[in-house]
DNA sequence: AAGCGTTGTGTGACACTGTTATAAAACACC
DNA sequence: GGTGTTTTATAACAGTGTCACACAACGCTT
């Protein structure tokens, strides 16, 4: 009984995603409301009837971002031997994070400054899922053992993010297939770290 | 021959450490060039007669950060032996970051954008060398091998580095204890990974 | 001593930004 | 057709970084 409301979903998934490639190529910084309202027709109401404002427009990146990382995790295929499946899935790891490293900036840098993301960790966390699969089947398999597998996982994602992390922030004049030794090497560390002897 | 210059060093590091403790406190987004000239009873030509602009004045700060930090690692007491050294330092570490997050964001994270660091990252580097010099103690008491020092000491880098870096962004309801627990079980992991049995 | 030339500095304008109050638009119903 | 209600776009507000410009402050020359 009202003026038809154009504000919908539709437009949400619309304005996130434009909102996502602009962010993917140009960095958060490169955001601006104004423009991300004026390429899809309507005005930066929108945004805030949507979302709430820039602070949410962000979180609702965030959590997009963890999805389609958690996708590409998903993606890799489980084989019979679990320590295989753990370097696949760390190498994924770092495939995605180097293809798209101002969402991985969203996603793990101090980018979001101080909004919160509490209600959006365990999405995040979510994405990790695999990894504590095969780690949880490493254990099973008596190939992995020390620890629990929430605390053998943590260690493993804090080893391949901290290299991804570092090779995204300090830049080197090593080349491709030397960096990429580094992270094998370093995914390795850990990995030797919790094999049984 | 001309008007004497008040826009000199002495200002230069005023302005630096004032923005230093805004950062550290509120975050580089609550940094505002108006205000901290206004603060230091100036005008914003300071920052660009001095920095160039508000790029150059965080690169200033990413800078004197890492010196901090480096500080704070050069700090730690060597030891007879390495592997006690590498455990605290790792310390030491999480102790720097965990006290100052914002300032830690402006190292690693992805807060300064698309700001080019090329020139300060040697510098960054430098803060990691009391961390190689125990990896060299090590591997020249034959305690760890496997890899050339630097290797090793980038994995241990990473491990502490990822640890840390979850830390601050994946909020948790876990205690003070735990996370400090998990921090140890993650350094412990790449050192035994390294360790001759 | 007065004026000039030069250099450094603060002021103000410009083009942006996110946010929000307000007024117009677009419908259903009487 | 008029009324009421909801949704939307517009415009104003306060703030930002950046930079051209005019003023201020000195040494030197006349």
């Amino acid at each position: 009984m009202a003026r038809p409301r154009i504000h919908d979903a539709e437009l949400r998934t619309r304005l996130l995603e434009a909102a996502a490639e602009t962010v993917a190529q140009q960095g958060v910084d490169s955001l601006s409301l104004r423009k991300l309202a004026a390429a899809q027709s309507t005005s930066t109401t929108a945004i805030y009837s949507l979302f709430g404002g820039r602070a949410e427009l962000l979180v609702a990146l965030f959590a997009t971002s963890f999805s389609s990382f958690g996708d590409a995790q998903r993606e890799v295929p489980v084989t019979g031997d679990p320590e295989v499946d753990l370097r696949a899935l760390a190498i994924a790891y770092r495939d995605w994070a180097l293809r798209n490293p101002h969402l991985y900036a969203v996603m793990f840098g101090g980018v979001l400054g101080s909004i919160d993301v509490s209600d959006e960790a365990q999405l995040a966390s979510a994405a990790m899922d695999p990894l504590r699969a095969a780690v949880a089947r490493a254990v099973a398999d008596g190939i992995m053992a020390g620890a629990p597998v929430e605390l053998i996982s943590h260690s493993f994602w804090a080893i391949v993010h901290g290299l991804v992390s570092l090779e995204l922030a300090m830049p080197t004049n090593s080349d491709d297939e030397t960096r990429r030794a580094m992270f094998e090497a370093g995914t390795e560390s850990v990995l030797r770290g919790w094999t049984r002897q």
